[in-house]
DNA sequence: TGAAATAATGAATATATTTGCAAAGTAAAT
DNA sequence: ATTTACTTTGCAAATATATTCATTATTTCA
C-alpha cells in the first residue's frame, strides 16, 4: 500500500502547512520517509483533486477540493455542530453514533467524498456502518473521516469515552 | 482602462467557460478583441486570485477564487440536498416546509447565522415558523435566507408553487 | 505642463508541471 | 509457480506557467 500511504499523507501536509511547488511537497514527503518523484506527485495531486491557488501575498498554494465550493445551485448547505456523536471501531468496521434522524444524511455526505479508503457506508436511523476497503486500517479511516469532516475528532473527543461504554454494553 | 477590461473579460470567461490552459484563454480573449501576451495573463490571473483545479475528468480547469471557502476546524459540514421543501408567507411571518425530521437542524443552523433580520424562529418536526423583527418586509427576510442558504429559491422554484396550494389550502 | 515616480507590458528565459513510454511492480487466474 | 492483465513509477521530453529585464504607458505632484 505505498500509494495509498503516499496520498494519505500528501492530503495531510497540504490541509496542514504552505506548499507552493511539488518539490517543495517532495522534500516534505522525504521528510516523513516517502520518497518519489515530482511526476508522481503531479499525478497523485490530479487525482486527488490538489489544485493551485494564489495565496494573496504574491504566490501559490497548493489545496485540498473539499475546499471548493460547487455554486450549483440545486443544493443547500447547512452546518449543523452536533451532528456525530460517537465514533465507535468493531470488527474492522466502524460505527458512527449521529442525534437521531441523521444517520442517512451523513452517510450520504460521506459517500459524496468518493473516499477511496471507504467500501461503502449503511445508515440506520442514528447509526452507520462503515466498511473499508480491504487493505485500509481503521487508522486510516479515521484520518479519512478527518478529512472529510474537518474537526470532527476534536469534536467528538469529550462525548466519545462516555458513549463508547452505552453503545457498546 | 485596457488592463480593467481584460481583468473583468478574463473573470467573465473563466466564469462561465472551462479554461485549461492561459494559452486558450489567451485565444478566446483574442476573439472577444482582447490581446495580450500569456506573461500578461499569468500575472491578470494572480492578482485576480484565479486558480486551478483538477477537472475530474483527467484535466485542469481556472477557478475564480470566489468558489474557496475556509474550512474552520470546528464545525462539521453536511451538503444536504432537498432539505428545504417550500417557503410560504402568512401574516406577515415565514413559513419553511422541510423534509420530515429536520425542521430543527435547518432552524438551529438559520438561528446561527445570528441574522439581525431575524427575530426568531420556532420548529416543528417538518415546518418552521420565521418571525421577522418589527420593520423588516418578508421581502427582506428572502433575501436574507438566500444569504444564510445560497441556491435556496432557485431549488425550491419549481416545488413552490404546487406546495404552496397544498399548504395553504 | 513637465518631470519623476509607478504600473503595465512584451520578449526572452527560467522554472514548474504534465505526459509518453518503457520498465517494474501487483493482482488474478490457471 | 507461470502467464496474463493491470497499475504504478521513473526518466526524459514536451508543455505550461512564472519571472527577469528593458521599454512603454500612466499617474502624481509640483
Amino acid at each position: 500500500m505505498q500509494k495509498t500511504n503516499r496520498l494519505l499523507a500528501i492530503e495531510k501536509i497540504i490541509a496542514e502547512e504552505t506548499i507552493s511547488t511539488q518539490d517543495e511537497l517532495l522534500r516534505k514527503l522525504k521528510g516523513k520517509g516517502i520518497s518519489c518523484t515530482q511526476a508522481t506527485l503531479s499525478r497523485n495531486l490530479r487525482q486527488l483533486g490538489v489544485g493551485r491557488m494564489p495565496d494573496g501575498e504574491g504566490g501559490y498554494k497548493y489545496i485540498l477540493s473539499e475546499n471548493i465550493r460547487n455554486v450549483s445551485a440545486s443544493e443547500v448547505k447547512l452546518n449543523i455542530v452536533p451532528v456525530i456523536q460517537a465514533i465507535v471501531e468493531a470488527k474492522g468496521l466502524m460505527v458512527i453514533k449521529t442525534i437521531p434522524g441523521n444517520a442517512s444524511n451523513t452517510a450520504f455526505f460521506i459517500d459524496s467524498a468518493g473516499r477511496y479508503e471507504i467500501a461503502g457506508t449503511i445508515a440506520g436511523d442514528d447509526t452507520i456502518l462503515i466498511i473499508p476497503r480491504d487493505g485500509i486500517t481503521l487508522q486510516q479511516v479515521h484520518t479519512c473521516l478527518e478529512i472529510v469532516l474537518p474537526g470532527l475528532h476534536d469534536q467528538i473527543k469529550s462525548k466519545n469515552h462516555i458513549l463508547n461504554k452505552i453503545i457498546r454494553k
